[in-house]
DNA sequence: AATGAATGAGCATTCATTCAT
DNA sequence: CATGAATGAATGCTCATTCAT
């Protein structure tokens, strides 16, 4: 019985992520217009047909570009999630937070790619794979976040949200009110320059987590502490070795 | 002495009406990408050249779509906060949060159109024009959110923020942090069929607001009636008429 | 009997004029290429339709362009000759060249114009005008010059061409003679920038004119003083008050 | 080891050619306006795309148009060159200059392709190119008849031009002079059947040449005697095989 | 496994021209 | 006399994709 994989199958392979890395690198650079699979092959030495014995069309290569983005960044969470103790639990979500935060700053065309997949995945994956690419976006990326809150809940350190109607029944929920805030502020990054209303945007970050977990019921005194930990430790990104 | 303007002129400018809604709906049904001079003419049984009679180029035409976009909004804006007294402050803060959850339901794709063009202007507007239109889009679509919430701070509804690095320490970093938190979430409107977890989007709404509002030194009490006389309103775009 | 112009019809021969006017502004400016019924039309304050009741079409104007601008030429031509005495038959030959010469200078444009209309008139005039506009250019434009040479030979100033192999039969041949050989280096003006062996094309277009004269059996002294005569005039277009 | 040209490149090498060949035959017919990417493909029976993928732009394609010009010219010269005995100074300058008459009779689309690109090359080359390419004409194409002047100079056939502001100061300047005046000449072929005094333009030339020369110095039975030698030959460029 | 040639449709834009008003 | 709306064809160029080799 011999070895798993022939040395072809691998270099094959080593095409396959080749291919991606100069993709990201285009879409990184000239924007979502400036992929064209000519561009792409020129940039990889190759010929425009060469592309498509490893990809069936451009947005199946799209499609793997996406998926491959969600999976580096639920790869960083998990190691940064690694950086708090595990019984930690509002670090935990801190964590969580912060690591969005210094995602959009590390690699914030990545960022934007995210927010387009979450935003309109038409322009990126127009047929039948829209569906599935945006659902384990969410799930790996949301994830960590929602069973620290679980975690959080259980241990008494938030409330458990019993007035239906006032406030998120489950973490899962938590989680995504949590995710906008903190999402939805970090696409104004790119204005900041522009609008100056937009002055401070790190912290407004940090104001829109605290506001949200004290008026869920954390304890103040506590929170500050978790926080000075969890901001203590710097950028998360680069302290677990950046993007792959 | 005849009319101010010759049919002539209303048929001109009607027609630069219906070029923009043509164009409207291509982006909306084909994203970006789908809009182009040539299915826009064909669209409008025109031929393309015609267009430019109207619109001197694509990016002027375009910098006229988002500018009409704006203009709407601010528009319904300014008419949803005549709903509710003028000194009642914290509803005014709450009729602006409303509006935008409204505007996002009845004009989804309108909506969209502001994300992108908050998000990264260099699609829609790719000269100097790209600074002009973002700049005007933040304030006159957070400026009724920001007087009130001035008001409501001036009148002891809110605290005053005195802690800087836990509070934002005036009312346009508080109208960013909550028109973010709106805005984060209703992003996500387009995933709620295919994201399980986005269950029930307007009431995370809610909750995001109210939480905030709390953090900030709201008197629950009146806050909850507040919240009530303004979702009795109904859905308040269609109130005031809807988006032109 | 009423006036033989009536003030409409005055009005309408301004008009073309105008016209024309601003087409040898466009052609000037942008070359040949710059000139389109649109733009013509809005230099003009005009709908592009209007020009049309002018000129019946972009050929017929163009025609109309070029047949001014060898009008405007044969009237300089004109008005130079007369800055020397009429029986000076060598000097009226050198008025002639150097006319040419400063016409190159003073509307490099419209001489360049006007090599192509030597040249390839087809670019210009393309229908059955072609014929009759380089024919009456090269008649107005030469006509002095044929006339002074054929005064010349006359009086015994240049040899009469007796060897038919080797000498030009008469003052027409003679006239083309000179006349290319300016016109030819008078051509290479724009390269006089990048080409260093074209040093000083003005010296050049003096050699060549002497060197002719001269193996014609002009007396060298003779032929010495009329030069200094007609080189102490200075720019002779600008002396009879430029062109219109 | 196989042949250094596989068919492939063979076919190749030969489409870069079939191209510039329709190409010129476009310009040829229609004027400069006349070459388009769209009119060239179709000539081709190709799509436009095709063409680019050969030439990448349509800047490029006249750059290689004008080049092959050039080059067919100055190969013509040097061989037309070799009819006459390296020694014979003013044969080797008639041979030029005639050279150039009968490159005007033999192609005469492609005589007035350097007239245009001598008089105006923005049209031909609008960029930086344009610089390199009327340069490298005016070498290629007065490179030999200047090495011709100056070994007849240095042979005492032609005086040394002592007077500086009467005569040319070295051979670069009359090879312009010369050249300038078969070039004028030659440019009014077209005028040929339309303008009854351009009777006899091959007779001109002849006449243009001599008596430059004979002002120059030359030795009027040495030059007759050169003349009938140059004009025994006949057609020069047919002599030698015409152009490629 | 990859090349190289080519397609066909599309892009934004400009043009000369027509014609009802 | 002139406008203003529109046509239809053309411009140079790029694209995703196919397929014989």
């Amino acid at each position: 019985m011999h070895s798993l994989k022939t040395p072809r199958q691998r270099r094959r392979e080593a095409n396959f992520e080749r291919i991606l890395d100069a993709a990201m690198e285009l879409v990184v650079t000239g924007g979502f217009d400036g992929l064209s699979m000519h561009k792409l092959a020129k940039k990889l030495d190759y010929t425009p047909g060469a592309l498509y014995r490893y990809y069936a069309s451009k947005d199946v290569l799209i499609a793997a570009l996406t998926t491959r983005l969600i999976e580096g960044f639920g790869g960083v969470l998990s190691r940064t999630g690694a950086l708090v103790p595990e019984d930690a639990f509002l670090q935990q979500v801190l964590v969580a937070l912060m690591t969005y935060r210094d995602l959009a700053h590390a690699a914030p065309n990545r960022f934007g790619l995210l927010s387009l997949l979450l935003a309109d995945p038409r322009h990126l994956v127009p047929n039948e794979l829209a569906a599935a690419s945006p659902r384990q976006a969410m799930s790996e990326v949301l994830g960590p976040l929602v069973i620290a809150l679980r975690d959080a809940q259980e241990a008494g350190l938030l409330a458990s949200g019993d007035a239906p109607e006032s406030s998120p029944g489950d973490a899962a929920e938590r989680s995504v009110v949590l995710f906008s805030a903190v999402h939805g502020l970090l696409q104004l990054r790119k204005q900041e320059a522009r609008v100056p209303v937009v002055s401070d945007l790190e912290r407004l970050v940090l104001v829109s987590i605290r506001s949200l977990l004290l008026a869920w019921g954390a304890d103040p005194d506590t929170l500050r502490r978790d926080f000075t930990a969890v901001t203590a430790l710097g950028d998360l990104v680069t302290r677990v070795g950046g993007l792959p």
